[in-house]
DNA sequence: TATGAATGAGTCTTCATTCAT
DNA sequence: GATGAATGAAGACTCATTCAT
């Protein structure tokens, strides 16, 4: 914007500001207004400066939706188990970061699962993000907690769930929505019951009151605040 | 394309062919390929002649989401319970009729839910789809199988789900995914037995095996074929 | 514009129909803004009905152009003397219509001279109305009040005046113009004055104040108040 | 019209070019005629390489209409006074030199007073080109010459005056007029005598024949020429 | 008589891209 | 490393006009 200031960067600060500002003119502006002038107009530069650090504007698509996916992978990856945690509270955890990550990041959620143009030919990107939740997948039938069944059949699943309500609230902002964290820890809870042992039900099971998770979001606010 | 065969159609027809072939491009190659220019060539009109059926391109757009959302509504709403029907029978009949429809029509879903340029001061639509899927969680409730709880909680944890697995199928269609209907009954399984009072869970209960629904999807293979 | 009572005329009243809105949307909306289409619209037919009564779009235009002129014409040629009346007298009275007409007709007045596209090969028309005011200037020359000379020139030069006075205040609506009937009347009194003899100038003069015209305009508000 | 001649101009000639080409279009060829595609493919170049100098087909019109003006502005101020110079004389010049540039360039002309499509939040222009003739009027009532009397008045008379004469010879080429030095100088003299005060009569009227401007115009071709 | 359907040409304008400088 | 100039292609849209009905 104020364009005297922004000049004089390194390259890759400016290749980074080409990004930046041509995701908030696709996503808030419409896909009609994303082209390479008005980004070129909006940073400063004159439409030819993109061509030194982007082939076309194909490139620059490309490169919003691989970031995009980067930011949400390393979103899920952050959350490391604590020592002894219950597996399925691990996993949980993971559910809920993604969700919060689509939430805080609703641009780059957006642009990972719901712009993207697919090409057939396009290598496929989504599965980096799928592999995290699927690894504590393994982790909750290894330990007994999870019926044993299809691996990738749970994981879709929980997939599913979380995608779900990640993208109809990003999607939707404007739909009379319930509480947001109540409606996710119902769909993320639903969601991993299913896959319980019976007998796992009665100690990580949403709606018997027990699980760890489910007990601290009823006392602490912070997160709710915070997704809200 | 085989201009001369289309020629000569009644006006009514015509407005079809232009929305089915303006989705066609919309969807299947983006975004920027949906212009009147390709519409018109491709239907063998002048792009004049266009603009004897729609006065504007966001016209056409937004006909065009008008429609997929009504034929959305009405396959939701065209499942209707049998005599004595058990209500959470009826409400998964229900889910995987939405989740069907998105598959069976991924053009159709798309627009409702994906591609939708959101301008704030529009009208919103989707609650049309949504409140058909409400009066059934109604039901349940009422009858003592659902545990008792925030109606529109329920419904939307509901709606997450089924929009979740639709919506990746739909949009990738390239994942490895498992298969299609064990991936969408385990889905609405999980999202409807996680809200059963404990009692119902055994006669209900996705896993437990004894629900109409399961049995019936076990033995019947014609809408698995549908649905791939 | 209220299309049901416009309906069921004559053929005559649709062409003329047809004129005066052209007229007024090509004065009022500005040359753009004169399209068939909107003519068409306008009156509540199909475009395709205005070829029953013009050939052409240009056929239209020169249509207009000739009936102002006739219009213009009509009222320069409607001062009659009186009998006995000073050829002067009339000759100024002349003037005055013409102004009068122009300003009480802008669009006529417009059409006659401003907007006009000249194609070389066009008949010339606005001879006519210069005609009539070459004919009275021709007595003034007899009777001796007006100096001998060229007749065409005399009568030009009135025309430029006239002209002039017409044609600013027309075309520059908003210019802080003094009172225009003193404007008008003084312009005409110094172009008449300018081609009496010596001796006239005292008997006909415009500021010398024993012209009828003046004193009749000094008593008489009406005229004023009209072309205000 | 020779393309690659005419090519490699700096950025300023470019513009100058794109005005007067447009500006020939615009008058020589009608309202209509006036697009960019033309005046682009008239100078050789693409249609966008306009966009370069002008953002707009409106700023084109209004860069004309300003240039005009200025150019009438700068043609009227430019009569200067000798010492001690009769200042009915310098009016006089002054007019002469207003219709002679009017006569010299018909086109600017036109833009300035007659094309001009009238947007009423405009800001007025004309004023400039009518405040040198006031200014001159106001030193012809200072020294006594012209009779005392509202100075508006007497200076939008001479306006009109020479407005008139302008115009019609501008518009109507191909009328067939008296010789235009003799029609310019009647109705300036006329337009002028019509203020003088009785006495003032005698040395500076028109066809009494002792002007400075008269005599001179009666024994020097040159300029006759030059506006013939 | 009037019109609905259609079109081909043309409108302004924006774009991605190239290339000499 | 950046740009100014330029362009060809395409965008949405309007128009005058025709013609079968």
């Amino acid at each position: 914007m104020n364009v005297q200031t922004i000049r004089d960067r390194s390259k890759a600060e400016l290749r980074a500001l080409i990004l930046t500002t041509a995701r908030n003119l696709f996503v808030h502006e419409g896909y009609e207004s994303f082209s390479l002038r008005k980004v070129a107009h909006e940073i400063g530069y004159s439409p030819a400066a993109i061509y030194k650090h982007f082939s076309s504007k194909h490139e620059i698509f490309e490169s919003l939706t691989e970031e995009s996916f980067a930011a949400l992978v390393q979103a899920s990856a952050a959350v490391t188990p604590a020592a002894g945690e219950n597996p399925v509270e691990v996993l949980k955890r993971g559910m809920h970061a993604y969700v919060a990550f689509g939430l805080a990041n609703p641009d780059h959620y957006r642009f990972a699962f719901l712009l993207a143009v697919r090409k057939p030919e396009a290598p496929y990107k989504p599965r980096a993000a799928y592999i995290a939740l699927r690894d504590r997948v393994q982790r909750c039938i290894d330990c007994g907690q999870f019926r044993p069944g299809n691996l990738d059949l749970f994981s879709q699943s929980l997939w599913s769930a979380v995608h779900g309500v990640t993208s109809l609230l990003v999607q939707r902002p404007e739909f009379p929505w319930v509480d947001k964290d109540e409606l996710i820890e119902r769909v993320i809870d639903s969601a991993v019951q299913g896959l319980l042992t019976e007998k796992s039900q009665h100690t990580n099971g949403g709606q018997h009151g027990n699980s760890n998770f489910q007990r601290r979001s009823k006392h602490k606010g912070p997160r709710r605040k915070k997704a809200a």
